[in-house]
RNA sequence: CGGGGUGUAGCGCAGCCUGGUAGCGCAACUGCUUUGGGAGCAGUGGGUCGGGGGUUCGAAUCCCUCCACCCCGACCA
């Protein structure tokens, strides 16, 4: 390809709308045009890489034995109010009526739609098991779309559906999707991590992310350095080491004036926030009878966070988790947020583990601008119901007992989850087993956000001067960039001989031939993230040379002519 | 949805407070010079100042309204 044909298009400045570097990058490369909120176009830079993307998950879920189909992006009501989603799923899901006022709606995935073509398709045990997939445009009318293509309301997902007639043979196909996920991060260059999610209420590890790791990464994952225990921060188990202490003070109210924070109350008592408790109050579950708390107390040591994933699993409190207003704790507690503490609460009272362990410890009085010190559980308030409610921390231990848990921020780009029965269930999907008798399928689905990989390779990989494709992911493997190939028939010769090499040998090269200054066409090169570049000029060739430069490289180097081709060939492969 | 902010040429911005008929840099186009890290000079084109309404002799500027876009949003006890 030569830059005069090819609609390349960078920015020099950055779009002020664009807040993450892949945003920007992608805009200024010339990779996506917005057409409105979380909508893009992408360019044809944009999508040679959105093709590579494609063309290594195809491939190896081909490998994997998937079988590829292609399904509508629009889909009828009716399918969804079988499967109960149309009410569950709310205003994410872009409904539309046809011209006859039938009902639709644009897919954000496509359980409904594959089950649906299953039962009338499949009748029998004996064409199981069976991996369907597709690599298709998807719709979620997102409530804030931002970050470009990382978080669109379109995008383009790899989606696979999976059908059993047992837990054993979907474990068996959900183990070849993590082996082929394995396979396609590794393929394309990115630094990864599977880690285990949320398993839900069927239990086992029926559910695992993949996250492509970057600082700017929206997910925080835990692992251990003393095995490879990897989740997500919204499910990592959280430990407490210390044993609680026996009382050795007693419990003084003082007075802090001022103090709403516990930042603020340990400035002023001069405490560590290790020695203070929290107090968080929580919408309670009325429960099917009503009878459930109206509130709900959780409390946590005043160094660690509440996780709302694990507090909103207590029987106790409402799902999903709401904060108490102020006015209602005020009329029920009779003091304002700042001032809560467990002693003397009338409430149902719930303490993570660190927070049971606490002896002598400070917290709120109840009572605006009070403080209590020296409290202790058992003799100055009764015993709490005890719960992992908190966040994990950098230093705690791993939940597998071997070492301890960093955190790193990470990208989801895949999610491989065991679905069990509940849309085979719901519409009725069955096949007749080796008794003719009717059985209900199990189920798994396995996603990756291709586009989205996209816009998390850029975040992973980039400098200050642009992006640095991983070789897979490459929109061109290879720069030709010649100086003065308008003037110089020496170099439009050899750069022109060498570029129609390049495409015989099926080398992605793309040859600058537009009339720039040498600097200004580097500076392209860096910022559409070319990882090998080739430069021809009048003083190289009078010396033999040609100069090579990986785009992570330092500096340049000379090399003999004569073997640019080798050369070329080495650094490819 | 709530809060905050921004809409002026393809991109980045100034002008608005204090009304007087729109400007800068980059990009684009033409010509000449230049050619190893985003060249120089000269010239050219491109804007119903987000839309609508109002005030005024006169509105990018003041007022009202609608729209679009961006950011933030219970971890506080």
């Amino acid at each position: 390809m030569k830059t005069s044909r090819f609609h390349l298009s960078t920015m020099k400045e950055t779009p002020a709308d664009a807040e993450i570097v892949s945003h920007q990058l992608m805009l200024r490369a010339g990779m996506i045009r917005r057409l409105a909120s979380g909508l893009y176009t992408w360019l044809p830079l944009g999508l040679r890489v959105l093709r590579k993307v494609e063309a290594i998950v195809r491939e190896e879920m081909n490998r994997a034995g998937a079988l590829e189909l292609l399904m509508p992006a629009v889909q009828p009501a009716e399918l969804w109010q079988e499967s109960g989603r149309w009410e569950q799923y709310g205003p994410e899901l872009l409904r539309l009526k046809d011209r006859h006022g039938r009902e639709f709606c644009i897919g954000p995935t496509h359980e409904e739609v594959i089950t649906d073509l299953f039962r009338r398709e499949v009748k029998s045990y004996k064409q199981l098991p069976l991996n369907f997939y597709q690599i298709q445009t998807k719709f979620r009318d997102e409530i804030r779309p931002r970050f470009g293509v990382m978080r669109a309301r379109e995008f383009v997902m790899k989606d696979a559906y999976s059908f059993h007639l047992d837990a054993e043979s979907l474990q068996r196909t959900y183990d070849d999707m993590f082996t082929a996920y394995s396979r396609i991060f590794d393929r394309f260059g990115l630094d990864y991590r599977p880690v285990a999610a949320d398993s839900g209420a069927i239990g086992g590890n029926t559910s695992h992310e993949f996250h492509v790791l970057a600082d700017s990464g929206e997910d925080a994952i835990a692992f251990s350095d003393g095995s490879d225990y990897a989740a997500n921060v919204e499910m990592a188990e959280a430990i407490c080491e210390q044993k609680r202490g026996e009382p050795t003070q007693d419990m003084h109210t003082v007075d802090t004036p001022n103090a709403h924070t516990i930042e603020e109350v340990c400035a002023l008592l001069g405490l560590p926030a290790e020695q203070t408790l929290k107090t968080l109050i929580v919408r309670g579950d009325p429960g099917e009878d009503g009878n459930g708390p109206e509130l709900v107390a959780l409390c946590l040591r005043g160094d660690h966070e509440l996780n709302a994933v694990k507090a909103e699993k207590l029987p106790q409190v409402a799902a999903p988790l709401q904060m108490a207003d102020a006015e209602h704790i005020r009329s029920v507690i009779g003091c304002d947020i700042g001032s809560i503490g467990p002693v003397g609460l009338n409430l149902p009272v719930i303490a993570d583990r660190c927070a049971a362990a606490l002896a002598d410890f400070v917290c709120g009085a109840n009572e605006n601008g009070k403080h209590l010190t020296g409290v202790n559980w058992g003799r100055d308030l009764p015993e709490p119901e005890v719960a992992d409610i908190r966040n994990v921390v950098e230093g705690d231990p791993s939940p597998d007992g071997k070492g301890r848990l960093g955190i790193l921020r990470g990208i989801e780009v895949g999610h491989i989850f065991q679905l069990g029965d509940k849309y085979s269930r719901a519409m009725k999907a069955e096949v007749l087993d080796e008794n003719g008798k009717a059985r209900t399928v199990t189920m798994g689905c396995y996603g990756i956000g291709v586009s989205r990989v996209v816009a998390a390779a850029i975040e992973q990989n980039h400098d200050d001067r642009g992006i640095i494709w991983p070789m897979a992911l490459a929109p061109f493997t290879l720069a030709i960039c010649p100086i003065n190939y308008h003037k110089s028939e020496a170099v439009r010769n050899e750069a022109d001989a060498f570029h129609a090499w390049c495409l015989e040998q099926g080398i992605d090269a793309l040859l600058d031939d537009r009339p720039l200054r040498p600097g200004a066409m580097f500076a392209d090169m860096e910022l559409i993230g070319v990882p090998h570049r080739v430069v021809f000029s009048d003083r190289g060739l009078q010396a033999g040379n040609f100069e090579y430069k990986g785009r992570s490289d330092e500096a340049s180097e000379n090399v003999a002519l004569e073997r640019l081709k080798a050369f070329v060939r080495e650094k490819l492969d």
